[in-house]
DNA sequence: TCTAAATGTATAATAAATATTACAATTAGA
DNA sequence: TCTAATTGTAATATTTATTATACATTTAGA
């Protein structure tokens, strides 16, 4: 799974440590996510979403190796 | 977090173990996801969309104890 | 009503998400 | 260039998602 949370954070310009406050989650979880080396719970994403005030799946989207 | 699964399922009339089959997980996975016993990960919420052809937030909405 | 299918439930095991703390590396600004 | 802020990384611990197996309960159809 992809995300471009790094690319909606650099549109409304907070950091890492920002977005973790905003979202309640630790600031590595943020990184961790954005590094892509796990993939959130969806209450995780839907606050992501909600934060940057789009669709989760302008955020994360699937990719052919999730359906294996 | 709600998740309205179970309608979507209804909508297209397939099982529980029907979708656990399609989403490629075990239908406790399914049954517990429905009577909100925990939360799925973004992929497997994705997955989901993509068999009802919805987007996430018809399927998954968040409750304000979602934020505390 | 009988039966099979569908759903709910329980327990235990494993895998994965998330927090915490701490430090290294990189970047941007004075 | 120095310094502070930002980002990347690591180890460990804890919580939570997910599987597997198995059985009980409910529901729908013949």
């Amino acid at each position: 799974m992809k995300n471009s949370i790094k690319v909606e954070r650099a549109k409304k310009n907070i950091t890492q440590a920002d977005l973790a406050k905003l979202a309640k989650v630790s600031r590595q979880t943020i990184n961790a996510m954005e590094l892509g080396k796990y993939v959130p719970s969806t209450v995780l994403a839907l606050r992501l979403a909600q934060i940057f005030e789009v669709e989760i799946s302008e955020i994360f989207t699937l990719e052919d190796s999730d359906w294996v």
